[in-house]
DNA sequence: CGAGCAATTGAGACAAGTCAAAGCTGGTGG
DNA sequence: CCACCAGCTTTGACTTGTCTCAATTGCTCG
């Protein structure tokens, strides 16, 4: 563990150097970056800020999963991002969370205290574009995400969280998701239903149900297979190319 | 009308001057700006573009009301943004519409062809950062409403939408909303429900259970006034200081 | 005045929620 | 090494909010 932290402190090999929010850098503005950067790791279930603290960084992940949610008076809560390698995390010019962040496994951030990074960010373009780039995706994928609150069933929903999550871990390595792609679900079910608009309860009823018609296979609670990808894309309810191209 | 144009011709009298993506240009900036841009007006009801359909401009809202939506195979369809003036429509760098746009009123849109405007993005760091604060204020609205999509109640939803509404109607006006203010919903019956994942029935009904219990009244169908306008934020379900800060 | 569209209202069906009880599983301490 | 505990998950029985289908009303405009 330890050697690994410390060849994260090294931005060339960086697990996330090619897609984060540096990766347009160029040697010099990377050494800038690289200058007011931090790590913190934080363990599984830990806050990472509440809505209404004060922020005083952003951030990229580096490894692990974070959240991001909003909860009503009542308890009801929705996620609404769900942060994976690479994305970033927090807002230049916005002093307060207006979200709970919560890490979801062991998870390391590549921290930037603020005021240097929007200093950075007027200064070097690059990281603007990418900044900007990286924003439309994560508004696109609100907006798919929004489909499925919105019109879609409880089994499709389970299976377009399946297919997103196939389809961000396999592009991690760069790949397509394959028949007979194996991956670990990074969620519990609790956190499923938080990111689905369900009750974990659904949720559990719904997953049991796609195992029970051959689209999923489980070893355990977390790990899953899809021995026929197509099939998980039927049953999503998204037409042929299955949304917006990665 | 045909005054109206002219005016419109004008950036300098241009209605969304001060909030739109060329709200930070300095005078020979917007020059650059003015001499990429035409003018499109669309009839209520009428497309903008398909979604899959080639888009060779971006553009602001001058004046009207477009939407995003997005349809399923069987006809579902969600509305993933509603687009009033000021907003800006389309995404550097993409050539094909990821969704339907389609205009909601007498639609104004101030264009300009796709190409050029990359161009200019990339040399012009006030439009570059512009647009990133407007893509992140878009990015915060969707999420605001993926907690309504995923957890309210069809009330909740209801009165969300009508405060939303209420909202940025004040704020084109640089005021917040007032006790008895009134102002004109927009939207048919079925575009609030494609809005909030509803059925057309239900948002007809919960407006009329509003109306009943006194927290809006209506004149004709579109025309709402807000007597109390606390008791209706009351009714989203968000805490007191109705979540976002505008 | 009547055609056409938007909105309302009602009755019944159903998907998902609620409440409750077991079942697993992995870790801790006797 | 096993027993037990705690947290997560599954499953069941019942309730309910929203949808579906259908009929009616109200507007607007030719």
């Amino acid at each position: 563990m330890t050697e690994l932290l410390l060849e994260e402190r090294n931005c060339e090999s960086c697990p996330i150097r090619h897609r984060a929010v540096c990766s347009k850098c160029e040697p010099d503005e990377l050494h800038l970056l690289d200058s007011i950067k931090y790590y913190r790791t934080y363990e599984a279930g830990q806050p990472v800020v509440w809505a209404g603290d004060e922020m005083d960084f952003v951030a990229s992940v580096v490894s692990g999963i974070a959240t991001l949610s909003q909860t009503m008076e009542d308890g009801r809560t929705q996620m609404v991002g769900l942060l994976l390698p690479s994305d970033f995390l927090g807002r230049p010019g916005r002093v307060t969370a207006p979200y709970d962040v919560t890490s979801n496994s062991n998870l390391t951030l590549c921290c930037f205290r603020r005021r240097p990074f929007e200093k950075l960010l007027h200064d070097t373009p690059s990281i603007a574009q990418r900044l900007l780039e990286m924003t439309l995706d994560e508004l696109d994928a609100a907006r798919q995400w929004m489909l499925i609150l919105g019109r879609k069933t409880a089994r499709e929903k389970i299976a377009s969280l399946l297919t997103i999550i196939a389809q961000r871990e396999a592009s991690l390595h760069k790949r397509r998701p394959t028949d007979g792609s194996t991956f670990e679900l990074p969620l519990t079910r609790e956190a499923m239903a938080d990111y689905l608009g369900l009750t974990l309860e659904t949720v559990s009823r719904q997953v049991s149900a796609l195992k029970r018609d051959g689209i999923i296979e489980l070893e355990g609670k977390r790990l899953v297979t899809v021995p026929d990808f197509e099939a998980l894309m039927a049953e999503t309810g998204d037409d042929a190319d299955g949304g917006l191209p990665v």
